[in-house]
RNA sequence: GGGUCUAUGGCGCAGCCAGGUAGCGCACCGGACUUUUAAUCCGGUUGUCUAGGGUCCGAAUCCCUAUAGACCCGCCA
């Protein structure tokens, strides 16, 4: 095999990062800082999508670092986005304010200074919890400091070149009618509605009328209003097919990751960056979207967003991580089931790291401690965690209910699976219990019972429903297999199979106590 | 119309992005232990890694073509 020199840690997100260094040394850029971006949405509910963009972003950032170099992550919230339609579950007062800057419309819930700050709250309380650090910065605030008057006086100027390229390009050919700016309505305050058809260029003034316009399958009344707007004074906005490219040159951006959603707004981004801006384009890597279970889009209105808030109530924040370092290429679809495998896998390659996991190839060992790495975020602990298998967790969770951190503490001493009751232990029997109750709900399953497999579960019944404790239920169970002409190993099974869903559990006889015999008699009873 | 991704034992998937013995979970089957029970241990099948070509000493992995499915774009941000 030929030998590759491994860089950084070994994943793909040093390999990025390296590809990022090698260009910018081609181009000659000066690497003092590195600034990397990434975009959060502000008109609907990120979910974890939004919250991957960032968190990979961070993670180059790191492998920036990593390789000697200073960087730093920019999250600029798209905050003067006009809102398109109201996202299911909010407020339907939000009607009115369609077609205006997401920052000018108040906070339904009044604890945020603008719907769109409320939004992005949400996504950066994410990032927070997951320990993602970040420069935060807003489209309001960049576009009313003036920071990119200039590169949209450049934009407009060469409007019919651009307009003619993004026809070429992706097939739009809109911007070959208007100019890719939208002023907002001094009379409505709405974005969209005003199309500017002409640039001043003296002046830096675009003239615009404000008419109807359709967005999604819904009309926008416009006002009417004509107008002209000043882009150094008067609030607007460019188009996104160009507004990239202006902002990566105002924060000299290096990199940005994009999901393919958005391919050729970057596509056209790089070329007016190049082009007429005259500044090499920031490296990007492409990602796939994340899909619901069914292959959809996870989108607001289909009810399928995991957001990160959410996913924290059932797994921890290194689960996340995992995710999201994992890998970036591919369609994943994704849903809150996969916390259990992730929880699981996390504790494998802190297994790796530790040494206590052998694995042969030296490359995938780099790599793999390089991704338990990353999930700590470079800065890995110096013990291993306590590993509970997360699946038993749930089982655990799911059968008490009640008492639950001290009857599930007990159960792992029990087994054996810690030796005293430990604090970090309740966080995950907490997580993992808000699992259970979320989405465990058990089901009947159909139980396929011959006459004679009835005849000793009634006995079985009977038995449970005794007034006094059978002294020993485990025994009994099996007594009255035997006594029946049962398979001891059926009859087993088919107990599970009613109280469990599976078929196999735990020792049942110290189980059925610990539900209660007499639930457990009427939950079989069920099946008689 | 343009683009992206996916295709691996019965099922679900990992491995692919830095080529080096095809793996995991579940299911199923057989065996060990006559009360074994989140059982444990041992063994198991026929995986043409979708098809065809190419590069290479070597390809599931890289390149090209084809087929099927999904998604995105062609409103807008």
């Amino acid at each position: 095999m030929v030998q590759e020199k491994i860089i950084g840690k070994g994943t793909w997100i040093d390999k990025l990062a390296s590809e990022l260094l090698e260009r910018e040394k081609t181009l000659g850029r000066n690497l003092d800082l590195i600034r990397v971006e990434s975009g959060l949405g502000a008109s609907g509910i990120p979910h974890i999508g939004s919250l991957g963009d960032a968190v990979r972003a961070y993670g180059v950032k790191l492998a920036l670092e990593n390789l000697g170099y200073k960087s730093e992550l920019i999250a600029y919230s798209d905050d003067l986005d006009g809102l398109r339609k109201v996202p299911e579950g909010l407020p339907d007062s939000l009607q009115e304010h369609i077609g205006k800057p997401v920052s000018l419309i108040p906070d339904p819930y009044g604890c945020h200074d603008s719907y769109g700050m409320h939004m992005s709250s949400i996504l950066l309380d994410g990032l927070d919890k997951v320990g993602i650090k970040y420069e935060f910065r807003r489209a309001v605030d960049t576009y009313k400091q003036g920071l990119l008057k200039d590169h949209i006086h450049t934009i407009l100027q060469n409007s019919v070149k651009i307009g003619d390229k993004i026809s070429e390009l992706v097939g739009q050919e809109k911007y070959q009618k208007y100019l890719p700016y939208f002023p907002v309505c001094a009379e409505c305050n709405r974005l969209y509605t005003a199309e500017a058809t002409e640039y001043i260029s003296d002046e830096k003034k675009v003239k615009y009328k404000c008419h109807d316009t359709e967005i999604g399958s819904k009309m926008i009344k416009g006002c009417g209003h004509e107008g002209e707007a000043d882009i150094t004074k008067d609030l607007g906005k460019l188009a996104w097919k160009v507004e990239f490219a202006a902002r990566w040159s105002a924060f000299d951006i290096r990199f940005e990751a994009y999901g393919k959603d958005i391919m050729d707004s970057v596509k056209v981004n790089d070329w007016v960056s190049d082009e007429i801006l005259k500044v090499p384009h920031p490296h990007h890597v492409k990602y796939e979207m994340f899909l619901d279970k069914g292959g959809k889009k996870i989108s607001k209105s289909l009810g399928n967003v995991i957001t990160a808030q959410k996913w924290l109530e059932y797994g921890n924040s290194k689960s996340i991580l995992l995710l999201l370092y994992k890998r970036i290429t591919g369609a994943r679809e994704l849903g809150f089931d996969d916390i259990p495998s992730l929880m699981n896998e996390y504790n494998e390659i802190e297994d790796t790291y530790f040494g206590r996991i052998k694995v042969d190839n030296q490359a995938k060992l780099t790599k793999l401690k390089g991704l338990y790495e990353y999930v700590n975020l470079l800065n890995p602990p110096k013990q291993s965690s306590i590993h509970i298998n997360y699946r038993l967790l749930i089982e655990l969770t799911k059968i008490f209910k009640e008492d639950r951190n001290e009857r599930v503490m007990k159960k792992l001493i029990d087994y054996g699976v810690i030796k005293n009751p430990e604090t970090e232990v309740e966080k995950l029997i907490e997580i993992a219990g808000n699992y259970s109750d979320e989405f465990d709900e058990q089901e009947k399953i159909a139980v396929e019972l011959d006459d004679t497999s009835k005849k000793a579960l009634d006995k079985l019944v009977k038995a449970l429903q005794a007034e006094e404790e059978p002294e020993d239920i485990q025994n009994t169970i099996y007594q009255i297999a035997k006594a029946n002409d049962v398979q001891p190993k059926d009859f087993f099974k088919i107990l599970y199979q009613i109280i469990l869903g599976t078929s196999r559990g735990p020792k049942i006889g110290p189980f059925i106590t610990d539900i209660g015999r007499k639930q457990v008699a009427k939950t079989l009873s069920e099946y008689l």
